[in-house]
DNA sequence: CCTACCGATCGGTAGG
DNA sequence: CCTACCGATCGGTAGG
């Protein structure tokens, strides 16, 4: 019988614990969360955790390699799909902005907890990020190629210039403030692929 | 007598201490660095290191004022300076960059590890944070009031991008890559100002 | 700046 | 999932 498949919605005290430590991580970072931190609010005593997950770094694991695959998963199918490469790099950001806001503390984890891996889980890691932004380098490319985009663009410079502005949305996105995603993600992208000037 | 100015080249034992520090609280967070890991990269013992600091506190503090105040003092004698809204949005831009890449481990402490400053510390590193951002928004107000810059901005986000943008370069900046922080501030000025449209 | 040490907390486990 | 506990490590200190 195959893993069952994780969804957000998932129960039980596993997917208690890796909801609490999701928010425990992102606020507090991984080193300065204790496992009596993560029992705590998940209502067990420190011991009583290990019934359910293998280790601590065990459970980072499993939040940052979800992580990563949904932000793959939302950005990938546009990179190839229909429409000009500025349609496609436009829904690739709302799609990226979208699962930022999603969560911001799992966000924070992907972006910021996955040093803490051991040398079992880091370079697989790293992997999966370098092909994410493999994905942003070759929209970039489509658009220059299409001649949609400017013909000397720095391609690893524009590319981290986009993706430092959306995960740095982790900081201060609000799901209780005046925009929705969406909205945000469309004037980023306006500020993104328009800039500022009049 | 007042206190010595701290400069980038002063030495001794406090200075060594504050320059292990940046390194390691800035690649293993402050929760993930031991006085002990400070300890042996200076080559003292644990204990001794209170002979020259009063704890890892206010170690921490010490590193994220002085930080704030090096983007501050770069960036802010540029918002009213002489040139137009764009040229002085500019050389902020490539101010903030210059900070960022003269040591990107001590940038990260300042973006990432202020949070670990207790209810002595944190309110004033926060509100100074704000007035950083601040001087931003009245750098892309007074582009908006001149013309040069469109007309219907969201400041705040359009703030947001430009900070995320540079921020992020701590992430990725090399002092000894083929792009100077100069290259690469010029480069994302223009992402960001103009953007990548052709 | 070292010697010697403190109480508290850490991640994790055996046995039930 | 609790009881009871392990050795290791934590930030920090008294006395010199």
């Amino acid at each position: 019988m195959a893993l069952a498949p994780r969804n957000e919605t998932e129960s039980g005290p596993r997917a208690a614990i890796t909801h609490v430590s999701i928010q425990l991580f992102g606020k507090q970072g991984y080193t300065g969360t204790s496992m009596r931190d993560i029992a705590n609010a998940v209502g067990l005593l420190p011991g009583s955790l290990y019934a359910h997950i293998a280790s601590k770094e065990a459970l980072l694991l499993g939040i940052v390699a979800d992580g990563i695959g949904r932000f793959i998963a939302a950005v990938e199918p546009f990179v190839d799909s229909s429409g000009t490469p500025v349609e496609r790099l436009r829904k690739m950001i709302g799609a990226h902005l979208e699962v930022v806001a999603d969560n911001p503390e799992r966000s924070q984890v992907v972006f910021h907890q996955w040093r803490f891996l051991g040398n079992d889980n880091l370079p697989e890691a790293i992997e999966r990020r370098r092909h994410y932004e493999a994905l942003f380098i070759s929209a970039i490319e489509a658009g220059v190629a299409a001649g949609e985009f400017k013909p000397n663009l720095n391609r690893r410079i524009v590319v981290l210039t986009i993706l430092g502005a959306l995960n740095w949305s982790a900081e201060w996105f609000s799901p209780d403030g005046k925009l929705s995603a969406a909205q945000v993600g469309e004037l980023m992208a306006d500020s993104l692929l328009t800039g500022i000037l009049a």
